[in-house]
DNA sequence: CGATATCTTGAGGAATCTCAATACTAGTGG
DNA sequence: CCACTAGTATTGAGATTCCTCAAGATATCG
């Protein structure tokens, strides 16, 4: 499935509206995603300091960003892209504990070192922040502490959700589940409703959602047989009943 | 199983070492779990102001402290006994996202309405803050708002291992984590490692850990057989053979 | 000491996993 | 431009874990 040839629509366009804000540096005064990442809630001059001490980086296909247990050095805002948490057992059992889209917010860490790994899911586009530096700024910017509280208010709630997925959906409620996420995430960060945009494999969706491979494949087979969704080129699927889906996500 | 018999050890016994802090009013003067909160890192004059706005209050088993879906009116600390939180699907399946102790916080919530419902464990010792209060005193209270960061952080840390647990864990390892789990909280809360104590029932134990009663049980007997642990009176359980537990636990 | 809830144990069944084979798909090189 | 290759996805058959339903044992509380 589409595994590099992946878009980055969020940097299809020229820069938008605020392009030239007056003292803020490049990269933010042209980034198209701010006003849905956290530096979009502070006030010009707070931005110049974020900016001052951000750094952007482009990485590609299952590049990691960090590993579960490397010194938590930094922190990441998504600017393009999909990423991928896991967590790992010792005998290589995975669990993605989450995928992050443009916009998302990275490495809000309670301990000093990770406590997940972050890998792309094709190219991706990041902005980072010197943990040090970072965590400075925050005496210094008082909207930024309260921004970060709400991201991860926000990561509990869904994290929170995951949970009830995880221990309590069947297969087939777990990929309802997943597909309105994910159309979700995309009209949030401004795309259209449809076809949703399935970036990731079938084993990431599998380690999401607790489930194996196969029982990802059958699951949306079955789906597409009783024309709930149907299976578009590069990776797009199709929310046909959206209803039916929506019924299923909840277990009715 | 123990279900109303449950002890308050931290009440117990006469309040401790800082009884009678000047300036600041009862009862967090006297609040023996104090230094295991958030209230632990304020300065006095801090904590004087969020004594100000703090009612606390006992609630017996069972009781709903809220319910999902209600407006987020309070936040709230736990200082005695043990609370359950859950989120339920329409046909009544539930999954528990989380047990507090005391010294745990209550009710950061992204959303103004709860994301989950709290309902205790036996008998429950809180104490309340009005919402619009405590959020007027994040502005007046600097270390308030990085200490709510903290405790976020942490329990953003927790989900991301339930959710391993979750997905990836069989029926042993589940439970193997989850006696492990409760004894690195007691030892933290200041108790004794031996025997770990077990307030919840079996019936939460499952919709913890995503299994039903039944296997809940047939697998601690299980474990009970070999002699991995050993069941005492009052709901409380020894861990005999804690390697092996710990090694269950990560899956080896 | 009896009533009720909780816990344990048993037998059979269902959902999901494992192992294995086949079919795609996208990119590669002739 | 097409066949080839490697990775990924789908499909199938059988195994396994955990669930469901049901009965019996134990504990707790009035």
């Amino acid at each position: 499935m589409a595994k590099d040839g992946a878009e980055l629509p969020e940097f299809r366009f020229a820069p938008r509206l605020h392009a030239g804000i007056p003292g803020v540096a490049p990269p933010c005064a042209a980034c198209s995603i701010r006003d849905m990442s956290i530096c979009g809630a502070l006030e010009t001059d707070e931005l110049a300091k974020l900016a001052a001490v951000a750094t952007t980086s482009n990485i590609s296909g299952d590049q990691t960003i960090f590993q579960e247990g490397d010194p938590a050095e930094a922190l990441f805002n998504v600017t393009g892209g999909t990423v991928k948490l896991h967590k790992l057992l010792p005998d290589g059992r995975r669990q993605i504990t989450g995928f992050l889209f443009p916009g998302d917010f990275l490495g809000i860490a309670a301990a000093d070192i990770y406590a997940y790994t972050a890998e792309a899911v094709g190219p991706v586009k990041l902005c980072r922040f010197p943990r040090g530096r970072f965590e400075r700024l925050l005496e210094d910017i008082p909207h930024l502490e309260r921004q970060l509280l709400s991201v991860a208010s926000n990561e509990l709630a869904q994290a929170q959700d995951q949970m009830l997925l995880l221990g309590r959906k069947s297969a087939k409620e777990k990929i309802a589940s997943f597909l309105l996420l994910l159309e979700r995430r995309q009209v949030q960060r401004g795309g259209e409703a449809a076809p949703v945009a399935v970036p990731m494999s079938r084993a990431d969706i599998a380690d999401y959602l607790g489930l194996t491979t196969e029982t990802v494949s059958r699951t949306i087979t079955q789906l597409k047989t009783v024309h709930t969704i149907r299976l578009l080129a590069g990776g797009k699927i199709e929310l046909v009943d959206h209803d039916a889906l929506e019924d299923l996500a909840e277990g009715m």
